[in-house]
DNA sequence: TAGATTTGTAACCATTCTTGTTACAGGAGC
DNA sequence: GCTCCTGTAACAAGAATGGTTACAAATCTA
């Protein structure tokens, strides 16, 4: 339902935290996420961006400016949907009618909280916790 | 970022709710969505599989099986979103990586924590909340 | 009973989203 | 200078989304 970002995010990441000390380049993370380089960069500068990594043109590879029990799943997940709401709401419901008129505004408290109570938990998990898993 | 089915599934239940007394035909209620007919009648047609609504060939309109406040938002989002899980995992991760042979049973575990969060929150929010909202 | 109305559903379409791909400028290091 | 890498734009195929037309069958109404 939501697309593969994140999914793919934490799997970046994962390597990195887990190969410390290699400079791991984006053709090496795509033969393990089993896709194109470009999208591995690209979802690389994302996280950069959002100031989990760091990297740059020329150097090859990604560092973590974290160590993983500090980079939270809602950290990643503010990476790769920087703005984006969970749930959408339909635009132009009638005006006219009371129901259409208060609706967008009821549906906004209601999925705030559903996401909020969403983002918590992603909240509550972190990178080290992927990374025990993956080597439990 | 998730489709607006949720979105206009409660707009459908909400005009229902507070016109208990009337038959409102999906091209009513397709005006105060703003959009076409057919749609109001997709969304009813899973409305009805879940059992939260009866409706049949013929005659107009659709009736709540239940009162508002038994019907949750995850009600309704189960039956609009049947079967599909929130998160999307990459799937054909490299087996001959230790990360990718593990990521997306790891990845589960993590996603299905925040899924049910998000689940747990829509849970405690009724249809009788949205039409107290809407019209307060 | 005949005509009008309504639902349920299939089929189709345009638009947008998603993911993969090619291309290339420019930095880094040997 | 040559090679390798990142960052990024541009493009393309396929899927998802929401809207639309069409129509059979059920119900209602005059």
């Amino acid at each position: 339902m939501i697309n593969s970002r994140l999914s793919v995010a934490i799997h970046i990441l994962s390597l990195l935290a887990s190969h410390p000390h290699d400079r791991l380049t984006s053709e090496y993370i795509a033969g393990s996420v089993q896709t194109n380089p470009v999208v591995i960069r690209r979802l690389t500068g994302m996280l950069r961006k959002a100031g989990i990594v760091t990297s740059s043109p020329g150097t090859a590879g990604a560092v973590l400016t974290k160590a993983p029990v500090e980079i939270t799943l809602l950290d990643v997940y503010d990476a790769v949907f920087a703005g984006e709401e969970l749930f959408s709401i339909h635009d132009k419901p009638n005006p006219d009618c009371r129901v259409g008129r208060n609706i967008q505004d009821t549906l906004d408290t209601h999925f705030e909280r559903a996401e909020q109570a969403m983002k918590n938990e992603l909240a509550r998990q972190t990178l080290a916790d992927t990374v025990e898993h993956l080597f439990a």
